[in-house]
DNA sequence: AATTCGGGGGA
DNA sequence: TCCCCAGAATT
């Protein structure tokens, strides 16, 4: 490796950020750890742009770690819904927790000890270590990651372990003298991947701007920068019907707590029947109410609500795309003649214009949301 | 080492 | 449609 850049990488990258960089951003130019933190959890696999509307609704609604902590995972997770990746939230709300018992209500600045808590693995700790105490703690995030591949020059997968560790080894070498810079470091780094190193048009290939790294950069004088980072190869996500049950009692309808260890754990939702594996042809049209009744709810004494019911109809069939699965959500209506009392406290009769104060599925959401602006309540299609 | 967790934006 | 993204936990 070129030992001239591993001593010019940093203050060159940190004037970079100084013409360049991101600025304003909410959760930036903060020293609290906790808002370092949610900023940081939030901002996992998810866009800025979408951060930016939910930071600081977030931050108001849960202002301090204590609040969080002091909060019921439900209140939680319904703040969170929409975001995706709900084990983050579930992991937020443990993670607090665990600050107050464990730290006494103070995050750790060691990043070692901060990766100890829940859903804080190596790279988010370096970053909250970074921001929030200047710790000299490297970050290892997709923006790195693509920085580094092509600046050095990097063959073989990115998932590999070995790559892996060998991205770590020159993320750590690569960082600045002085604790000082940290936070201005891990920002810059972050700006430039997300803006000029980016994937499919960084700045090096026909941009009249001139990447202060171009003849620093393997891959750029190799002409190799759009082939790295390699990746392995995904295989096509597989295809799952499932059936879910839409039962309204006059303006309410029922809703289901799912498991939290399912998708869309501890969601609520429409009660569902198990996944199964989508077959071509199969004929979909003969479950009876009672059948669906035992598929999406065998763990309640159903057949009080089941004969209140009249027969289910097909209602609607709803896509649903995963990064994982493809998932065909049949959607069965039925009526029921009152609101029978519900012993299971993960049923539950809610009114529609009270749908907002729970997580709901963003697809489930829309379908209900459509629901309650439909006089009389039937379905369309 | 591979899989599992959503959702939105862009090409 | 496919790829991408401020990854971590689980197996």
């Amino acid at each position: 490796m070129s030992k001239a850049l591993i001593n010019t990488f940093a203050p060159k990258l940190i004037a970079w950020h100084g013409i360049s960089g991101r600025s304003g951003l909410p959760w930036q130019g903060n020293r609290d750890p906790y808002a370092v933190w949610v900023s940081e959890i939030m901002l996992q696999q998810t866009q800025v742009a979408t951060v930016l509307e939910r930071y600081p609704r977030f931050m108001k609604r849960f202002p301090t770690v204590k609040k969080l902590a002091a909060a019921d995972i439900d209140e939680v997770l319904a703040e969170w819904a929409g975001l995706g990746y709900y084990s983050r939230a579930r992991n937020l709300h443990s993670c607090a927790k665990q600050v107050m018992t464990e730290f006494s209500g103070k995050f750790p600045s060691d990043p070692v000890l901060l990766e100890q808590l829940k859903g804080i693995g190596r790279s988010t700790a370096g970053a909250v270590a970074a921001f929030a105490f200047h710790e000299r703690a490297p970050i290892l995030d997709a923006n790195v990651k693509r920085i580094l591949a092509r600046l050095f020059a990097i063959e073989g997968s990115i998932q590999d372990k070995a790559v892996n560790d060998q991205l770590w080894n020159l993320a750590t070498d690569l960082l600045p003298k002085k604790s000082v810079d940290m936070p201005v470091y891990t920002q810059a780094l972050m700006d430039f991947g997300a803006t000029w190193c980016t994937s499919r048009k960084p700045v090096c290939l026909g941009s009249e701007r001139k990447c202060p790294f171009a003849k620093d950069c393997q891959a750029n004088l190799s002409d190799q920068v759009l082939l790295l980072p390699q990746k392995t190869k995904k295989t096509k996500s597989p295809e799952f019907d499932c059936n879910m049950l839409l039962i309204r009692s006059g303006n309410a309808v029922l809703l289901q707590k799912r498991p939290s260890k399912a998708i869309w754990g501890g969601l609520w939702s429409l009660p569902e029947s198990t996944w199964k594996p989508r077959v071509l042809g199969s004929k979909e049209a003969d479950l009876s109410s009672q059948e669906l009744f035992e598929a999406a709810m065998p763990q309640v004494k159903t057949l009080a609500l089941a004969k209140a019911c009249k027969p289910f109809q097909k209602a609607n069939e709803i896509k649903h795309v995963f990064t994982h699965r493809r998932l065909w959500m049949h959607i069965w209506q039925a009526n029921c003649s009152k609101e029978l009392t519900l012993s299971n406290p993960d049923l539950k009769w809610v009114p529609l214009n009270q749908l907002g104060r729970y997580g709901l599925p963003q697809p489930i959401k829309i379908l209900l949301q459509g629901l309650s602006l439909v006089r009389g309540g039937g379905l369309k299609n």
